[in-house]
DNA sequence: GTCTATAGCCTGATAGAC
DNA sequence: GTCTATCAGGCTATAGAC
């Protein structure tokens, strides 16, 4: 599930991804520069420059490195068998706490969506979410044969992600409490809005 | 409904903002230099000094004016009267034509969620949202008095972004066709949605 | 209210010693 | 493989003429 996993030759080209993704995460890709990264690795910006020939390409593999491997367990979820019901509750559960765990992910998946050029998103696209994607549209048929399936998968992870999209915002509306940050919370109640929804076992 | 509408002394600081509402929605807030700015007005970047003190005050308020009176429409879609299920159909039917028409909004406030500081976002959640939000968990409460409201609220309206969130990756995934960025056919589609999980007269 | 010119700093990237 | 040193250019912001 690599997008590009080459370009780093050594341990310190892996050293570097690693810590070069939570910057980019917190600032984007135009406000963190080779200095911040070299810093953050204990190198000299130069240095940098032995790994990857440019700040694209070191951006290009932090992405990579970042977005590896998350689209299996999201199909595994998925496509584990047992009845719709079943998959659908393993899905939000799985999506639930991989937006929650990884918080540098979803931050770059965000950034991704609103910055990506057509190049990147296509590579995204075809490399990352081709696979869940196709699962949830399956799931989605199955659920509900008479909804596009398009567009109620894409229902079902916005309903999960936006509860940790506005997490930052909610804490200075009126009635928000720590509960509604909590992953668990977040994933009972989407798992009751779609199970009523789409007419399984509403509790 | 105004952040602070202030700073801008005549006609020519509101073009400003006008011109560098695109571009920050486009780019960010790193991803913009004074020069674009002025470049986009057509004056020297000098000029802008004129207007505004620095590009902090020239971004705060460009997000002022983009987000000035956006919060109205959607409050007063949720409490135009009349039955529960009218006034969400109302609510969705507003926030997608929202999020449809103004892409600078909608990019302004994602980007806000991932990059505002805590005073951007407290300002954020007092003057802008408080009023709309307030008035969702209401009809969330008269929806489905069983349910969280906030959690609840947050759900209705990341449903609708979702989808205009993800255009840009969705049209290179498989299945994907121009009726999904239809926001008409997302609005009925979201409302279906919330329609059978609410209860409320299903389609 | 806008201009030209510039200060002072930060940027991505390179050269060459070790 | 990392360093020091540096380049050329972009950045925000300011000074001062008109």
């Amino acid at each position: 599930m690599s997008i590009d996993s080459a370009s780093a030759s050594n341990a310190t080209g892996q050293i570097i991804l690693t810590r070069a993704i939570p910057l980019f995460a917190r600032s984007g890709f135009t406000g963190v520069s080779m200095r911040d990264i070299a810093r953050a690795v204990g190198i000299t910006q130069a240095a940098l420059y032995h790994h990857y020939p440019d700040k694209q390409r070191l951006y290009l593999a932090a992405m990579a490195q970042a977005f590896a491997d998350k689209a299996d367990g999201i199909a595994a979820a998925v496509e584990s068998g047992g009845t719709p019901a079943e998959r659908l509750q393993r899905f939000v559960a799985r999506f639930t706490e991989l937006m929650a765990g990884d918080p540098d992910f979803r931050a770059l998946l965000q950034r991704e969506l609103l910055d990506g050029d057509e190049v990147r998103l296509r590579l995204l696209a075809e490399q990352v979410f081709v696979q869940p994607f196709q699962a949830m549209t399956r799931l989605a048929q199955d659920l509900a044969p008479d909804c596009d399936p398009h567009l109620l998968a894409i229902s079902m992870a916005g309903l999960v992600l936006f509860h940790f999209e506005t997490a930052p915002v909610r804490r200075f509306l009126p009635g928000g409490s720590q509960t509604h940050d909590d992953p668990a919370e977040v994933a009972r109640h989407v798992l009751r809005l779609l199970s009523r929804a789409l007419g399984v076992e509403g509790d």
